[in-house]
DNA sequence: CCAAAAGTGTTCACGCTACACCCATGC
DNA sequence: GCATGGGTGTAGCGTGAACACTTTTGG
């Protein structure tokens, strides 16, 4: 122990959960069944145990409460500030991840007191949990501009219609569809499957599903996505 | 004590120091003068203490390298890799901050036994400092194009062509004079003062100040800056 | 036939690029 | 006068924005 006489902190990791779905953002909240601040709306967190990193505690939160591996998750920040927590000093990172809702098991809303709340809906969080989905969202409207995330929010196949609608969740603007679709499409990074969805019109739209290899070939040779000016 | 059974962590601070001057981006870096890995390069760094926050504690260390108060520093990301100090379990939240060379006494060099070193000729690193330094200069690209932080490189008073010369160092690449010029006399933040600069050039280049008054009234009012395409 | 969403075409204006071209002055 | 960096002008091209238009099919 050659650093001992130093100061020793709790470390927690807070997750900010973003699902879509009928053309709405939202938020994994969970009510807080714990003092302090029980019955209070929050993240979903959990403290840092000496075995594992950071990632793999957000990882172990998040697995926990979706049941899901393999997400699309990223560092946020670290938040420090004295009096964040009333019960002890804890220094938190704050994590977010994007989550398919088609493959969330809807039965583990009951069984961990989680719930959907649309993203401007969000009730009153507590501590600094409101700071950190205000900061995670920046974050989201930025990278969705230059990295192909959004596809993470959708099912495997979807329309491009769909993919616009995402977007104007996420940026709360409408986008021209035909526009949309012209610069979606000049990125070559979708396959358009050989099926129709007939459920939004009558003519159908052919269903596509993002090319991961694709995007990274072409991400190699210098090309970037971009959504700037959308 | 609510949360007692929780582990507790030592957790640091390791700050990226960025400089510029006569046309080169530079790193601070330290010679480390104690166990473990003594006489080894390293960031500079320092432990969180219980009353303070990780901002607080960055401060503190930069202000003791450099002297310097009020300096451009930000959060960049915290590191958590279970072997990362060999000698014990630490968390680290890695920060970057931008220098004005002209205020910084070189004197401070000898006596905390650090140097500046071009950002292309760097010695390796002590633990993950390499990584952190590599994060560091992502964020300072993507930033730089984004919001005005360039100018926390320079002096107070510039020539476009000094702040050309920046934006040449930190993009590795030249950008054409008139161009550069207009794009940055287009945003309306730049106050001409009326002095001239003689070492350059014959005629003479007038010398400028960034107006943060000016950038702040037009943030709000839904300007951003932006060099993106430059 | 009509409504409604999918998908295509077309025009316009603006902004970046590239490069030519003056300006001022020390030598 | 000429070399040098400061600073301006401008033609051309590419791209986003706006919106008209065609396609398809269930009711």
């Amino acid at each position: 122990m050659t650093y001992s006489s130093k100061d020793r902190f709790l470390i927690a990791v807070d997750c900010v959960i973003f699902g879509y779905s009928e053309g709405v953002l939202k938020l994994l909240l969970y009510k807080r069944d714990f003092e302090p601040e029980k019955g209070k709306w929050s993240l979903m967190g959990g403290f840092l145990s000496k075995k594992e990193t950071l990632d793999m505690a957000a990882y172990r939160v998040l697995a926990r409460i979706t049941g899901l591996r393999n997400i699309y998750m990223e560092q946020l920040s670290t938040f420090s500030e004295i009096g964040r927590d009333v019960a002890d000093r804890v220094i938190s990172t704050a994590y977010y991840s994007l989550i398919n809702l088609e493959e969330y098991d809807p039965a583990m809303l009951k069984k961990h007191g989680v719930e959907w709340f649309s993203i401007d809906e969000l009730p009153e969080l507590i501590f600094d949990h409101n700071e950190m989905v205000e900061k995670a969202l920046r974050r989201l409207k930025r990278k969705a501009k230059s990295e192909p995330i959004g596809f993470e929010l959708l099912p495997e196949k979807f329309t491009i219609t769909q993919l616009r609608n995402l977007y104007e969740a996420i940026y709360q603007c409408k986008l021209d569809p035909g526009n949309f679709r012209r610069k979606i499409m000049s990125m070559n990074l979708l396959d358009r499957l050989p099926y129709k969805d007939m459920n939004s019109s009558k003519k159908g739209a052919y269903l596509y599903a993002f090319n991961k290899e694709k995007y990274e070939i072409l991400s190699g040779n210098g090309f970037s996505f971009d959504l700037t000016g959308i």
